[in-house]
DNA sequence: TACATTTGACCAGG
DNA sequence: CCTGGTCAAATGTA
């Protein structure tokens, strides 16, 4: 299973590089085709598509085969890797192979001050499967392992811990990733919650997701991919690092990185991969613009959203919304130039 | 009845 | 031997 997914990930890697390379070389035609022409609104967008061509191309160059093959830490992890190839002892007795087993990592850090018991839920369906003391730790830690590892073999886990500093505060370690369906795409009868009941909820998160990014958070990136998140608001959170769209866990700095173009209006147009990874159904825009982001900053402190964590939060929205493009609302970057490598730093 | 949580025991790694 | 991660039986809940 496992390496049908490999096999799965690095040929559909292979055919978007191929393509890509061959939109590319249209564009470039197009292009200078056009420079013959009259000028055209289209002699204005072949520059730009060519460029986002280039980046996602560059991007995916980068999208080393690595990811699937070699154990990968991120520093952050003090623990030890647990999921991935598993597939050949799903049975029970995965931790028995604890040191070799690699496994794609994000912490994240939730604050709540909602009265709730625990981090806002993240869109998956998680079942706990232990808790512990840890040395040195006021709270218990808790494990969580997707609730659909048996049905589906998702390998999804995450682990909570209640921060010594602020108990306010519950720093989420997400491990594996999900390779079942739920949140985003729930089909009727996977999950306990009647089929209108789900859609209520889905819609209810969608919007309260929306406006609680919009309105209060910051987020940095840790070392090697981990991506800490900082909410204020009650209601937001990310997946837990397991979309069907590939936000691989590269290195932010790589300011190349970005899936994504501004518009003339300074509307950030968030595209991963376009329909490539994701299924979408309709071709319509959704436009977040009521919910503006350029109050970020307004208690002083800084917003640093890096390419991974707004790509987690694109695959968390457009999943919900099952859109293929986000708009954000990028009005306080009115008078800004816009960088083409613009590394999402706000 | 089915699913989730709790909790003590077991195991691997350092 | 200590610690962290996982298992699985017991228990709780809807």
């Amino acid at each position: 299973m496992e390496n049908n997914t490999r096999m799965s990930y690095l040929d559909k890697r292979a055919l978007i590089l191929n393509e890509l390379a061959q939109a590319k070389e249209l564009l470039v035609q197009l292009e200078s085709d056009l420079a013959v022409a009259t000028s055209t609104n289209g002699q204005l967008l072949v520059p730009i598509i060519l460029s986002s061509c280039e980046k996602s191309l560059s991007m995916l160059s980068r999208m080393k085969s690595e990811a699937f093959t070699e154990p990968q830490t991120t520093g952050s992890n003090e623990s030890p890797c647990l999921v991935n190839d598993c597939d050949s002892d799903l049975s029970g007795n995965s931790y028995k192979k604890r040191k070799t087993i690699p496994t794609w990592t994000e912490q994240v850090s939730v604050c709540e001050h909602t009265g709730l018991e625990g981090p806002v839920d993240d869109g998956y369906s998680w079942r706990k499967y232990g808790e512990k003391e840890i040395f040195g730790a006021t709270y218990p830690r808790s494990y969580y392992r997707c609730t659909h590892k048996s049905a589906q073999g998702c390998l999804a886990m995450k682990q909570v811990q209640r921060s010594d500093e602020d108990s306010s505060m519950f720093g989420v370690t997400y491990r594996g990733t999900h390779t079942c369906i739920q949140a985003a795409h729930l089909l009727p009868g996977q999950s306990q919650i009647k089929p209108d009941q789900q859609d209520e909820k889905r819609q209810k998160k969608t919007q309260e997701t929306i406006i609680s990014f919009a309105t209060n958070c910051h987020m940095k990136t840790r070392d090697s991919g981990a991506a800490q998140v900082v909410l204020g608001a009650p209601s937001f959170s990310f997946p837990s690092a397991s979309t069907p769209i590939p936000c691989i866990a590269e290195e932010s700095d790589n300011n190349n990185n970005n899936f994504s173009s501004m518009t003339h209006d300074n509307h950030f147009v968030i595209s991963p991969f376009s329909s490539s990874f994701i299924s979408s159904t309709t071709s319509e825009t959704n436009s977040f613009s009521p919910y503006r982001m350029n109050n970020l900053e307004g208690d002083g402190q800084y917003s640093t959203l890096e390419y991974d964590d707004l790509c987690e939060f694109t695959s968390a929205v457009t999943s919900e919304l099952d859109s293929q493009d986000l708009y954000l609302d990028f009005d306080f970057l009115h008078g800004a130039s816009y960088d083409s490598n613009f590394p999402f730093h706000m």
